[in-house]
DNA sequence: CATCCACACCTTTTT
DNA sequence: GGTGTGGATG
């Protein structure tokens, strides 16, 4: 059980946490009956107390998995099992390491900060590698880079191969790259018949190019983190063992999300102590687009014989509909192991399915609904819209500034991925590692030192001549006379700055150096003189960045932070409604949630199905799964039937999950007519009998009468029901269209075209002027 | 070196 | 529809 970012725990947990004062919890009396483990239900008590062997915790949605995982470690301590530096706790986000950390600190005080192993995969791989990069070519003081810095690195090296920059772009060698990286596969290791992945067959001499690169610039992007650590611990026994020996008890969360090289590292490190506990939920795997693979889950005990494997499934937070419209919509998966939530709260509202005309109007509906509720009592925070992909905030923004309704993004704009922290960060970054190139490359010139292109070019001639990294060419070309008499006073003046930062930086605290350094090169001037509108903003995050700075030690670890963590701490908002996605809701729980753009093509999203066919299909279920989940007391999910995308119209039909929920569940609250006569259909069902017309002045439009139209004219042609599993919820209503394949036809948005395919009541029709597209049948008339 | 314009790409999700 | 990049041009 986790809660949204800013809830306080339950009064329980705070009582027990107060009862367990952390020097006495030490004396070592702590045994089965242990004040942490009141409250614990069965199944959850069994996870906390199978410390010994290979455990799999199977946790639903909602079922206390945190609160179990976080009791078990606090049990490890406290009947002195493990030291807290003896334990290897991997979490999947940062988010989720730091509640962990938060949560163990309520039960076991301040022995948490022994935890030095606790946090995400990259994290504690980029320790360990920290402390042993040498022995992968390495300097201890490697740069970590960031998803941009790859992308810029993989296209230089393209472009050192003298490809064509426009068919092979630097994100698809990156995403290549990555691919392998996430099975843990170095260039060596790649299978030969891969190579074809990339640029006709030299996707794996173009990997072995990028990982030299990478070696000069002592740099690792994220994948290295965990590959560069298979490697370490295949080649240096005695390092594994040292690590093997550390970790006497390890803890996966969230294990249905791991990849194969983060699989392999978790396997070798457990086979010593074998003490590992992976908790998951096969259900909720929803990132199989970055390389996990579910079968992680599925066959751990194959890789763990003798595996404990407990089960929970006593939801603590949902109510009975919400459960129900989930486990219906998720039994669509063939893929899983299966299990059955139970709860015991009441039953509570259904939930709710709304159609609606436009994005706008889902938009303006959903505002309303959240001003209901407030009028109601309920806070704001205790609200949030999920929505599939980031391009749809952008509609309920715009809403909620006009309502003037207090929202918070969570995971929208990243503040490091900004132009000025970026610019800031390069200059950092380059104090302490003067081989790292991209940031070399990224502030040499900015503000202008008139050092343009051609200096920068002989530069780059000079470093790739003698394979050495840009700061070590520009000396040597302050040697020799291949530069201009300018450039070479301001390349003089640039490297002996650098040198000097560097040294100041020893003694010197960080955010000292960071201001420091941002006044003297000039950069902050830069944008005070700068006429540009952005101009202010970016000087407050300049100061924003700094104070983050002053948070931290080292520099090292000022920057390691911003490598692996990118983000500024969430601020806490009440008073605020929540907009994110899905993926970024994982784990988090709202007594209301809105789920709005339930539709063909945007979810399940087509470019996911496109790309990974039925697998991927499977994962957008899932992440419907996840999202229904979400809620407490009530969850609301909507679909419009047209919308905007990349300014164009676009005709949309609901999308195949509301089809797949159950009826006795759910309470649709389309307007009528919407769908033709999928709405009416459904209002003749029994669940919607009498379900009342709303006055429809609002739709009083010509196109609106047609579909009215045309949907009364066929009303009660066809049952709704998609057969299958009885009751389920059918809005898109494959029934039989009067239409024919060949046939001409008129749309209100769309203008004239022939249809090229009939399917039930959608129809693709080839528009004269906006291409084909798929319509329901009842918004086109013959022309 | 600054500015303009054509164009491509975008709208999956993140360490 | 907007944004960002890269090339051409003054």
């Amino acid at each position: 059980m986790t809660s949204a970012p800013d809830r306080k725990m339950s009064i329980s947990e705070r009582a027990m946490a107060a009862a367990q004062r952390p020097g006495e919890a030490f004396a070592g009396t702590a045994g089965d009956d242990a004040p942490y483990l009141e409250g614990l239900n069965e199944e959850q008590r069994a996870a906390v107390l199978a410390t010994e062997g290979p455990v799999l915790m199977l946790a639903g949605a909602g079922t206390g998995k945190t609160r179990a995982l976080t009791t078990r470690l606090a049990h490890l301590l406290n009947t002195g099992r493990a030291q807290p530096w003896q334990i290897l706790a991997v979490t999947f986000t940062n988010k989720a390491a730091r509640e962990m950390k938060e949560r163990i600190e309520a039960l076991v005080g301040a022995h948490v900060e022994g935890m030095k192993w606790l946090g995400t995969f990259h994290s504690i791989g980029a320790q360990i590698l920290r402390r042993h990069a040498e022995l992968v070519g390495l300097k201890s003081s490697f740069t970590i880079l960031d998803a941009d810095d790859q992308t810029r690195l993989a296209k230089q090296v393209i472009e050192a191969a003298d490809l064509d920059v426009k068919r092979w772009t630097g994100r698809g060698l990156a995403f290549v790259i990555d691919g392998w990286k996430n099975r843990g596969l170095t260039p060596e290791k790649v299978p030969e018949n891969e190579a074809w992945h990339f640029a006709d067959g030299r996707g794996i001499s173009l990997y072995k190019a990028y990982q030299a690169r990478l070696t000069t610039l002592n740099a690792a992007d994220f994948g290295d983190l965990l590959v560069h650590n298979l490697t370490i611990f295949q080649n240096h026994p005695d390092v594994l063992e040292e690590y093997q020996r550390r970790f006497k008890y390890m803890l996966v969360d969230e294990y249905q999300d791991t990849n194969v090289a983060q699989y392999l590292w978790l396997r070798l490190l457990a086979q010593k102590h074998k003490n590992i506990c992976c908790v998951g939920d096969d259900d909720q795997s929803i990132y199989g687009w970055r390389g996990a693979e579910v079968e992680n889950i599925l066959r751990f005990e194959k890789d763990f014989p003798g595996a404990t494997v407990i089960r929970l499934e006593r939801n603590y937070r949902s109510t009975p509909s919400i459960l129900g419209a989930a486990s219906g919509l998720i039994a669509s998966n063939a893929d899983r192991l299966g299990k059955t939530l139970w709860t015991e709260l009441e039953e509570g509202e259904k939930v709710k399915v709304r159609g609606v005309w436009d994005g706008e109007e889902e938009a303006r509906l959903i505002g309303d609904d959240i001003e209901a509720e407030q009028m109601k009592g309920r806070s704001l925070s205790d609200m949030a819209v999920l929505v599939r992909a980031s391009f749809q905030m952008r509609a309920f923004e715009e809403r909620f500034n006009t309502l003037g309704l207090g929202y918070k993004v969570v995971g929208g704009p990243r503040f490091y991925e900004r132009e000025e922290s970026r610019d800031a960060l390069a200059y950092l970054r380059l104090i302490r590692s003067p081989d790292d190139d991209l940031a070399f490359d990224r502030i040499v010139n900015k503000p202008k030192r008139g050092l343009g292109d051609k200096a920068l070019q002989t530069l780059h001639k000079i470093a790739r001549a003698n394979d050495m990294p840009l700061m070590a060419a520009s000396r040597l070309a302050l040697e020799g006379d291949d530069l201009a008499k300018a450039a070479r006073r301001s390349l003089l003046n640039f490297v002996d700055t650098i040198d000097r930062w560097a040294r100041d930086a020893k003694d010197m605290a960080p955010a000292d150096l960071a201001e420091l350094v941002l006044e003297e090169s000039g950069y902050i001037e830069m944008w005070k003189n700068s006429k540009s509108p952005q101009a202010g903003g970016k000087l407050d995050n300049l100061k924003e960045l700094i104070q983050a700075v002053s948070e931290f030690d080292t520099l090292e670890a000022y920057l390691d932070h911003v490598a692996l963590v990118s983000e500024l701490s969430e601020s806490s908002a009440d008073g605020q409604v929540w907009l994110m996605t899905l993926h970024a809701a994982k784990g988090l729980e709202f007594p209301v949630v809105f789920l709005p753009g339930w539709e063909e093509e945007i979810f399940p999203s087509k470019r996911s199905l496109d790309e990974n066919g039925n697998a991927a299909l499977e994962e957008e279920r899932r992440l419907a799964y996840v999202g229904i989940t979400r809620a407490e007391e009530s969850c609301r999910i909507s679909f419009a039937a047209n919308r905007q995308v990349y300014g164009r119209w676009q005709a949309a039909i609901p999308s195949r999950f509301i089809d797949e929920l159950p009826e006795e569940h759910v309470e649709v609250v389309s307007e009528p007519g919407l769908y033709g006569n999928a709405a009416s259909d459904l209002a003749s069902h029994s669940a919607f009998e009498g379900m009342k017309l709303k006055d429809d002045a609002y739709y009083d439009n010509p196109g609106w009468r047609r579909a009215r139209a045309a949907a009364s004219s066929r009303r009660a042609a066809e049952p709704p029901l998609i057969e299958g599993r009885g009751s389920t919820v059918s809005v898109s209503a494959p029934g039989k269209s009067k239409y024919k394949k060949g046939q001409r036809v008129f749309h209100q948005k769309f203008g004239y075209g022939k249809i090229s395919s009939v399917e039930g009541q959608k129809l693709t029709v080839d528009f004269e002027h906006s291409g084909p597209k798929k319509v329901i049948d009842t918004f086109v008339e013959a022309a």
